[in-house]
DNA sequence: GTCTATATCAAGATAGAC
DNA sequence: GTCTATCTTGATATAGAC
């Protein structure tokens, strides 16, 4: 009983060293871009080794992004308990801020929004689609409920700032901005948080 | 001499056909999911034919960058030309709605944000980069002018409002709103132009 | 300049020994 | 499950005849 369980433990340490890997790569380059032969060579093992953990290229992305999926849920819930109290609308903003975060650490894998190989296997992919669809109930209920008080546009439908929150993990004026080098992680966060919560006109 | 020029009319006219292919095909699926066979296949010439008018797949990438980088300046001179009174912010609005027309027609080429094969390319292409500069600078006045006037939120930096608009035109929002079916071209980029300009929040 | 046919190579995936 | 070595494929790019 030890040893089985030991043994798996030891798996999981591994896969979670090549779901790193992986993350980290997919953040950097996409989908595309990444080779498995990088992936093998960055965890320290032959590429066969990995395909006895996952099946294809795809399953190592569908792997990273069910990861940071779950990441956001714990955020989301933890929000959602510890700071129950807290309005909606500052809800979404301290998501779209931890998207953000996620982002500029160079931890947030992104997927090429065109069609792919990849996007079809995600599509298909059942505990990926579960968990963005868990992501996109809460923040849904979250977008109901501020346009609801007021705090959010009503006259936008909730898909559409459902869609705009998700699109802040793969907005590029990040990175922009980043290489500019003018602005920290800080200030560069801000400037988007108030582009996408107060729009490019005064207020 | 009417004997080469209608030669060079003849080459000008195919190039353009090979140019509109790879605007069609990079619309359509990216960069990388885009092969130099469709090209070829989808103008109706050999591949190797392909290969006498422009060098490399980054090549093709780069006339059709340029192509609508010139729609998008010959655009913005009529505005400054014809439409010389409007301020300065309704400019702006008018280019971003330009913007999302041309991708929700399929029209509007999609680089990888990402590192690639690409970027390198496109970042040592003089005519690219003298296109952007060209479109930066028109679009820069316009901005510093309306946030002198107020209209445009004054404490966003400069390049962060550029960076934002030339953002519109990969927006993975309009093909996601698109995708679902519910929306009208106009009610999508309607509701885009809201978000972009009036941010999420209520006002 | 256009074609057919081919070289070349990178990368996903697998065979088979240990 | 891990490795080395190899298979296979798809795609960029080119050779060479017309």
């Amino acid at each position: 009983m030890v040893r089985v369980s030991f043994r798996q433990q030891v798996l999981q340490v591994r896969e979670d060293a090549i779901i790193s890997a992986v993350n980290r790569l997919l953040a950097g380059k996409g989908f595309e871009a990444m080779t498995v032969d990088e992936v093998a060579a960055d965890v320290g093992i032959a590429k066969a080794s990995l395909y006895k953990h996952f099946a294809s290229k795809e399953e190592l992305a569908a792997a990273a992004m069910v990861r940071v999926l779950d990441h956001a849920l714990a955020f989301i819930d933890q929000r959602a308990t510890v700071h129950a109290q807290t309005a909606p609308f500052d809800q979404l903003k301290a998501v779209a801020r931890w998207t953000m975060e996620v982002q500029l650490a160079g931890e947030m894998p992104s997927l090429p929004s065109q069609s792919s190989s990849l996007r079809t296997a995600l599509m298909q992919h059942r505990v990926y689609l579960d968990r963005v669809m868990s992501v996109s109930d809460r923040l849904g209920a979250w977008i109901v409920a501020a346009q609801a008080a007021g705090t959010v546009n009503p006259s936008l439908p909730a898909e559409a700032v459902l869609y705009t929150l998700f699109a802040r993990a793969c907005d590029p004026v990040l990175g922009l901005l980043k290489a500019g080098g003018h602005y920290t992680d800080e200030k560069i966060i801000e400037i988007v948080m108030t582009t996408c919560f107060d729009g490019l006109g005064a207020r």
